[in-house]
RNA sequence: GGCCCUAUCGUCUAAUGGUUAGGACAUCGCCUUCUCAAGGCGGUAAUCCGGGUUCGACUCCCGGUAGGGUCACCA
């Protein structure tokens, strides 16, 4: 068994959008397999006929891919139902299953379904991160396994494939714990070994209650849509629940393949926290190159645009979601120039705007006879004169007589993006209405 | 309610018997700065409670308390 080689599985059920508490256990399945050099297996159980949608299993493989999980094999519980009857029959046939006589309590309720005869006996197994859990199973009673010979249901399907799928260690979340007992039991029955688990704790709702939908979970094609880097959502789950131990917390995938392990990981559960992703997704978007980011950025960026205008929206933002809001802001420079109050153009250590507008008719002076135009140029030719008369005295009102704002990038970016003409067209404009 | 799991700053966490209980996010202040952001520096902020064990407990044990999970013909 020792030179067994790893292998782990994810296995969600498509009866909805995943969100990041289920990615989060793929993840650190995915990591493990990764770092003992096994398999990782994406196992669909789809057993639940009226509530799976093939729409959910898209998205389930849409989602890792954007993530970057990739997967060595590919399973659907549909296909595979003759192995589940014939492992049903044999419970059946040694006396660990029988059809049991049942009153249906719900609509779609069978009036006969198949029960595992419970044992009633202690089991004890240990959990990779918590240690040593016991059961006494006589509080399971004889749970049911199959709607019908054709119908499994969860319990018994996961142990089969994860015998037939040679699964090593079944990484799952927390609220699995209690199933475990029921699922020891089963693969006693058909004889087969139990696999090692680890039980890893769960993703929360602000509120501490496990995370949902209803509170607010976000499926994770929605982070991606929100103009998320994978990387940066990879890195922050990976440090939900785990840390090296050092006090480096940007890391890349391979860092964290090689420095993971299941002992360091948390018992307690943990919220999810956006604004701390957000803080990674920047540190991403900091060291990446403008090419990377605008090919990252392109379904945010808007079309047309100068491309001097990258760096500065590659500067302000986290996530991609915010380049459009940019251009009511910081950016609306780039837009015909809104309607402002004169009275603005004033510094705020001037009086009145009489020395502004002085030094805004100086300033149109010298970029009139400019002929190469760039931010350094201008701002090599008006920079003597700003630090002669108080840089606020000669920046503040440039700067808001090109942008109409009090919030934007520096007067030079700006002239140089607008160009010499605009420039001094809004200069001018400026200056006769003060 | 039964069973199970868990408990360090608001949040994510470090410290596996000896630390002024460390870091990160957030927050607050200062610096830098024409503005905003970024950046730099600094501050506020935690061992759930009560008993043990020990020379010494965040750390080990017991008991509370609190939170969570689970008790489906869902997975």
């Amino acid at each position: 068994m020792l030179n067994t080689k790893v292998v782990t599985r994810f296995a969600p059920s498509p009866t909805g959008l995943l969100h990041a508490g289920n990615y989060r256990t793929a993840l650190f399945s995915y990591i493990f397999s990764l770092q003992n050099k096994g398999k990782f297996i994406l196992r669909i159980e789809d057993t639940d006929k009226a509530r799976s949608k093939k729409e959910y299993e898209d998205n389930i493989v849409e989602s890792l891919k954007w993530l970057g999980i990739k997967y060595d094999e590919f399973y659907r519980q549909s296909d595979r139902s003759d192995l589940y009857a014939s492992n049903l029959k044999k419970l059946i046939d040694s006396g660990h299953a029988y059809v049991s006589k049942e009153i249906p309590k719900e609509v779609g309720d069978r009036e006969e379904v198949i029960r595992f005869k419970n044992p009633n006996k202690k089991i004890s197994f240990v959990d990779l991160i918590r240690g040593k859990i016991e059961f006494d199973t006589t509080d399971l009673g004889d749970f049911i396994i199959a709607r019908s010979m054709n119908e499994p249901v969860f319990h018994l399907v996961v142990v089969i494939d994860d015998f037939e799928m040679g699964i090593t260690h079944i990484i799952r979340g927390e609220d699995h714990i209690s199933n475990t007992p029921r699922h020891i039991l089963i693969q006693e029955a058909l004889g087969i070994p139990t696999p090692l688990y680890a039980h890893i704790p769960l993703l929360l709702a602000p509120d501490r209650s496990k995370m949902s939908k209803r509170k607010g979970a976000l499926p994770i094609t929605d982070y991606r849509d929100r103009g998320y880097l994978p990387n940066a959502l990879i890195n922050y789950m990976s440090f939900l629940g785990w840390n090296p131990g050092t006090e480096q917390e940007v890391m890349s995938f391979d860092e964290i393949i090689n420095q993971f392990s299941l002992e360091k990981v948390q018992k307690a559960g943990a919220i999810f926290n956006e604004e701390k992703l957000s803080w990674f997704n920047k540190q991403y978007i900091d060291k990446m190159s403008i090419d990377d980011f605008v090919i990252a950025a392109k379904n945010f960026i808007p079309e047309n645009i100068s491309p001097k205008l990258l760096p500065l929206i590659k500067e302000k933002i986290s996530k991609f979601s915010e380049i459009k809001p940019l251009f009511e802001t910081e950016l609306s420079f780039i837009n015909p120039l809104p309607v402002y109050s004169f009275e603005l153009l004033k510094w705020k250590q001037e009086k009145d705007l009489v020395n502004t507008k002085v030094y805004l008719g100086h300033i149109v002076e010298v970029l009139e006879v400019m002929t190469e135009f760039t931010k350094e140029s201008v701002k090599q030719a008006l920079w003597p004169y700003a630090e002669e008369k108080g840089k606020g005295n000669i920046l503040w009102p440039m700067r808001f007589a090109l942008s109409g704002k009090d919030k934007s990038p520096d007067p030079f970016v700006i002239a140089e993006i607008l160009g010499k003409e605009e420039t001094v067209k809004r200069l001018k404009y400026a200056i006769q209405n003060i």
